[in-house]
DNA sequence: CAAATACATCGAAGTTTTTAAATAAATCGA
DNA sequence: TCGATTTATTTAAAAACTTCGATGTATTTG
């Protein structure tokens, strides 16, 4: 887990909606595309757009079922990033 | 520690710079200004509008001396930062 | 006090990000 | 297969960010 990894991972974090997101996931267990729509006050390329930002920076895991995209948090990367602040602490 | 003040901190951490800064910091246990303009390839305006940004989302601490402004890291924050994906994970 | 040093602020240029409408692609149900 | 549903992509505009030169402020030194 190098800067690299954080600072991405960081700059998922680094925006209201997608903090909203992640933390609506993490009280939920899981949820598809279009209920982080209907959560968010967003447009749906706006929302799509979002989650590929979380998913493609290793906070969020995606999983195809069917036409619909469940996320759920990559429980490995808050470890990492846990261990990493906990080292500058 | 909700969620705005992990916003805020991630957004500090998500430059490749200012994460730079931090690392530099990390390993050399307090810096000022112009020796992060050294180690940097930055105009001094630009160290200093990204060390505003690291010390007002409590990334760092800075303290006058003189006319020195010394950097340390916000350990504080990075226990709550480390707790805050703990949780998560 | 004047000059030098260290940092902050202002203003502007260039770049990136956020956003949504339009459209495409994939999948499901009838 | 056809229409509906779900998500992705393209495109374009607005907002935000990064950067640095010029300038300002505070502090130290001679």
């Amino acid at each position: 887990m190098d800067a690299a990894m954080i600072e991405k991972a960081a700059n998922a974090l680094a925006d209201k909606n997608r903090m909203a997101i992640l933390m609506k996931i993490a009280r939920q267990e899981c949820l598809c595309c279009g209920e982080i729509k209907d959560f968010t006050c967003l447009s749906q390329p706006t929302v799509s757009h979002h989650i590929k930002i979380l998913v493609d920076s290793g906070v969020l895991i995606s999983t195809k079922e069917g036409r619909n995209v469940t996320l759920t948090i990559n429980r490995e990367m808050m470890k990492h990033l846990s261990m990493f602040f906990l080292q500058l602490s």
